[in-house]
DNA sequence: TGTACATCAGTGAACGCGCGTTCACTGATGTAC
DNA sequence: TGTACATCAGTGAACGCGCGTTCACTGATGTAC
């Protein structure tokens, strides 16, 4: 009986993710906008409503893509932390690795990128479910940036007074015991990164920069000092 | 008769604009992807064929919408800029200024913000003619930059070997004159301050930062220190 | 082990909708002589 | 100044298309006794 249950059970996640893996396909091919619950039901050779039996609308399929995305991406970086820790990088050396992993996820899935670091999906607003995900990738940083702290510790100049209070408050709420110099400057740094990556994947970079890939080595490295990683390690 | 002619043309650039103008609140109200001529159409009392006189196709009246945008956004940043100048603010105020200007512009115009630096709209390629109105923000930046070069000069660590020779190249294309280590943080820079306006306009502030604007200056401060721009002037 | 019943995946038709684009047309505005 | 002609903005109908979602249904798979 379980194991009977267990057949039907099998059965419904592997049709689950044959549907979100033609979405991601579709994904890929004509954006979010175009993704429809009909073109990857015929895609799939089912009729469209039977779709609905697993997903109850095409927004919920779209969730469950961009919870997906940032598990996908969060999952890169959190193992290029791994791996680089294990051949004793340091502080440094992690940081880069991760920047490093976020840009190759980014080109490997343009389009799951666009998903959760582009413009939102018109009339599509995420729930609460995409919020435990969507930190990961931050979450490693914080990890990289106070294993620094905990060792040498960081140089950073002082935060502009405005600024402080905020600091504080963000420093308690997702990363306590860091400065809260630390903090803002994380903050910053990621979403810098984001930007970087965006310029590239988005285009914004044609007929600008042609060597990518040393480009964004030289800016993750400015943006490593930028949070107090120094040039060691 | 030049008068006569000058009626009907006059016409056709007064329905001109208010087309743009109409296409301009739709994707205010639902984002590029639902922008549709015939909506434009219905809402300014026309038949949707009649468009058809003014834009041979519903990508001509999205280009219009992408140079419109650049320009706005590139007036903004010229004018802020020429304030400062005006008030006798040096480099650093006047790369304060452009960022707080493209981050005001940005606010405001949510939609074209995303259109022009968020994900591409999926089955447009832009043309050409979106390339020239593109670099008046960076130019301003350019501007900026040479004034403080060419006072008192720029302080910047050297650049990895790797990078120098795309660096020159940069440098030679659009920035001439400059050394190219100010050039390469000139990119890196104007790259990570969209970084920063788009995590805030695409919610990914949201939890996380909340006095924002404080946020936002604190970071571009630093965008302005990486370019060798001190905290004096 | 066998039977009656419940669950549930998938079907096929239908609903009402909006879209971009084409085309032959009308009628007003402008031009040439 | 008046007339014949050309230009061109706007009309209305039509084309073919795809979409999300609902609903009553069939038939296979699983469950309880």
């Amino acid at each position: 009986m379980s194991t009977t249950r267990g057949a039907r059970e099998r059965a419904r996640i592997e049709v689950t993710a044959a549907i979100k893996d033609e979405a991601r396909r579709m994904l890929a091919a004509e954006g979010a906008a175009k993704l429809s619950l009909r073109a990857v039901a015929r895609e799939l050779g089912m009729v469209s409503s039977a779709l609905y039996r697993y997903f109850p609308s095409r927004d919920d399929l779209l969730t469950a893509l961009i919870v997906d995305a940032y598990d996908s991406v969060g999952a890169a970086a959190e193992q290029a932390d791994a791996r680089t820790l294990a051949a004793d990088g340091g502080p440094r050396a992690r940081w880069m690795a991760v920047c490093g992993a976020v840009r190759a996820w980014a080109l490997e899935h343009p389009h799951e990128y666009a998903l959760i670091y582009g413009s939102p999906v018109p009339g599509y607003t995420a729930p609460q479910d995409t919020i435990g995900p969507a930190s990961r990738v931050a979450n490693t940083f914080i990890g990289i940036v106070r294993a620094a702290y905990e060792g040498r510790g960081l140089a950073l100049p002082p935060l502009p007074a405005e600024l402080r209070p905020e600091a504080v408050r963000m420093t308690a709420d997702f990363a306590p015991g860091l400065p809260p110099e630390v903090t803002a400057a994380l903050v910053a740094a990621w979403a810098q990164l984001v930007g970087l990556v965006s310029f590239e994947l988005f285009g914004q970079f044609n007929r600008v920069v042609e060597d990518r890939a040393t480009f964004f080595a030289y800016a993750a490295g400015q943006l490593a000092h930028g949070v107090g990683l120094s040039t060691t390690g």
